[in-house]
DNA sequence: AAAGATTAACGAAAGTTTTAGTAATTCATG
DNA sequence: CATGAATTACTAAAACTTTCGTTAATCTTT
């Protein structure tokens, strides 16, 4: 039986992710490695979780002039950003959208420029 | 030492936390199973939940004259949503509403009334 | 207050996630 | 092309989550 609940990451899973789209360009094990703070993990096992994220489609390689695994996103931020707002929007506001953006413009979080900003948005 | 990262509830625990806001007043384990559906855990394993969320302070109970314990929850849904919207809106928008709002907004989820209902909101 | 029924506490098995050591493989270099 | 160094694959332990059976405690009813 297959899985389709890979499609959301787990928090170490994300953690990579997050370094890997910093980046921009593809990067081997010991530049992932280096991206963390203190206390870094092993090398090993930041090996394992880019092997994983590669089982479950997330992440793809190549080999750099010869040498090791360069490893790289399949998948943007932006998309993945997608994915999880709309399971946030369906376990909390009944799938609605407009009711996740009433309850941030209620909930005081917003500057005057941010409304001004989101007026001329909405205006278009 | 302490977990401060209790602050989020697990899976299963989030079912048992639905539930309790759901009915809106104390209840027993019984009818807690009850409002599950199938296939519905047992009742020990919703014992075991209610057991938990107790510990980490979600929950509290108090005896029904004299009988069982009825238990009820500590927090509202609304500021579980909060907790959980604020990680989300640090997580993914850099702790920006205004990101998050907009992507809403960009993402043409929201219907002509959507937005007039939103505008009213905004001109409060 | 005792016997039986109901309920909560305890403990542990099963599943998942996180972490990393060791083995196997690949690569550079003499 | 052989040997040592670096890298990936494999495996397993530790930690956390989910599930529930068994035991202990409590309550009901006689």
């Amino acid at each position: 039986m297959k899985k389709e609940k890979d499609r959301t990451l787990t928090k170490a899973e994300m953690q990579v992710m997050d370094i890997l789209w910093k980046m921009g360009k593809a990067a081997d094990v010991h530049e992932v490695v280096a991206r963390y703070d203190e206390p870094r993990p092993a090398y090993t096992t930041v090996s394992t979780f880019l092997k994983i994220l590669t089982t479950k489609g997330f992440v793809d390689f190549k080999k750099g002039n010869g040498k090791q695994y360069l490893y790289f996103p399949l998948i943007s931020r932006a998309q993945y950003t997608s994915r999880v707002m709309r399971d946030v929007k369906d376990s909390f506001f009944g799938g609605s959208a407009s009711s996740l953006v009433r309850f941030f413009v209620e909930s005081e979080q917003l500057s005057d420029a941010d409304i001004q900003e989101l007026l001329e948005l909405i205006n278009k």
